[in-house]
DNA sequence: CGAATGTTTGATGGTCATCAATGTAGGTGG
DNA sequence: CCACCTACATTGATGACCATCAAACATTCG
């Protein structure tokens, strides 16, 4: 196995986490999940082992830092360890849009492996630490095993799916039925961490959560109360708490129900 | 080389070419261009040669008629040979939005590789030659050759990137600039296949075009209208002649302008 | 040629952005 | 501990932008 090049820290000042280098190099990373949300399902045992091999070195990210910025030159692919974080596009002209959120155990920074540079920044919600995965080990560890190599091709995959489902949200849905529809695919990603799916902590302001949904910070405050009165859910702060399920999903599947 | 397994073919009931099928397997595929522009560009001569022992079969999709279908099970991607595709993407509550357009030369159908099933459904703007590139032939060829993995990497990786533009498009601008975008997208990518950039003519419906960039057939309409009185296009059906490129540019980072 | 499909253009209103003002938490230092 | 400050959230008033509905027109295709 090739020597693993050094990862260049990049972005934020805090660096990475010298204390767990050690840890990380003997290939233990104890008590790290990161790999078994996003490549795990699927994998056999043998699998899984690999992957530690691949786990460098984690990185603290203080809350509003750049982990990495749109331009810096690709080096390495994240996983999200604990904390949560926000990919955000920036237009020529200036605008910005949120792209992305990231919760533990999922992936981010899939973008950059085209040009060799991120094309989006992403950014601490709250303090957090990351999985370095340096991307030259991820290529050979995939070369080394079919079964990885596949898992590797259906992560990609599954990002463009998820791109379509943001599309469509953004091109089809009323503004209701974007913000039902974000605190339901929330919920389910939450319930896949055994987390509760009816109960969380919104980790984004309500201005990045319009950013995504094509919306304003007014609009998306707006439909909080809107949603409160209609008892679909209780919400004070960031504390969410889904008190009509079936209610939400009725949102999204609206104009059927007239139809139908 | 493991044995190539026959491309089922699905769909839509015209089935494949057989006429040409002789010359694919014999590894021709001859004035099949579709390689030289997804994969070529960074690679050299060596992995273009093998590029042709993925192209099994060509196939023709008559206008109106669908490639694949969202749902159906993933085997194979498709590089278009001529003519012109669209995707869809459709929810469940019914409401459908194009994902995207494939001119010759681009690829279709990466999204399936994640759950094994596309997610879109893929369907002829006009008559059209798609090569249809077998998924574990393209597996195993990028398995033997790591630049060839690396390039499908960068495919991937690249189609991300493309849909955080849309998401951008969909997220922040109006419908001028929405507009704007498209008509610049679309002459580049022309001209990427020696096609002029400044006249060409539209293979989708007003329509199509709104689905795309989420607006109404009416209101794209009118923006066609309003170009052509600002002197920026010519336009007669769907004949585009862009007298302005230099004004549609300077619609898209208006906000700018203004605000240096 | 007729029928189907796609396009243009007009009138009207809904949805959501914008502007503005007030209210609330969380952190910091006196 | 309180006062303060900053960041974030709520709520209201107004109107821009674009969707919707409707009708006439053009083009393509069988």
């Amino acid at each position: 196995m090739r020597i693993l090049p050094t990862v260049p820290v990049r972005g934020s000042p805090h660096a990475a986490l010298p204390l767990r280098a050690r840890d990380a190099q003997s290939g233990s990373c104890s008590g790290c999940s990161c790999g078994t949300t996003w490549l795990s399902s699927g994998l056999d045992d043998g699998d899984l082992g690999h992957l530690e091999t691949v786990v460098s070195a984690r990185r603290r990210v203080a809350r509003g830092t750049m982990l990495f910025k749109a331009g810096d030159p690709f080096h390495a692919v994240y996983a999200v360890r604990s904390g949560c974080m926000k990919s955000v596009v920036t237009r020529k002209g200036g605008a910005e849009q949120v792209s992305g959120f990231y919760l533990v155990g999922e992936l981010l920074g899939l973008d950059g492996m085209g040009r060799g540079r991120y094309d989006c920044s992403a950014i601490a919600l709250e303090d957090s630490v990351v999985c370095v995965l340096p991307f030259p080990l991820v290529e050979q560890l995939a070369h080394e095993r079919p079964s990885f190599q596949h898992r590797l091709y259906a992560v990609l995959s599954r990002e463009i799916s998820r791109n379509h489902n943001v599309m469509l949200l953004l091109g089809t849905m009323r503004a209701e039925e974007r913000l039902a529809a974000f605190l339901l695919s929330l919920s389910s990603r939450l319930a896949r961490r055994d987390h509760s799916p009816f109960e969380f902590s919104l980790r984004m302001t309500r201005e990045d959560i319009g950013s995504y949904l094509g919306l304003t910070l007014e609009t998306i405050s707006r439909l909080f109360g809107r949603f409160r009165d209609a008892g679909l859910l209780e919400i004070d702060q960031r504390k969410v708490r889904i008190r009509d399920h079936a209610g939400l999903k009725a949102l999204l599947s609206q104009d059927e129900a007239l139809a139908g």
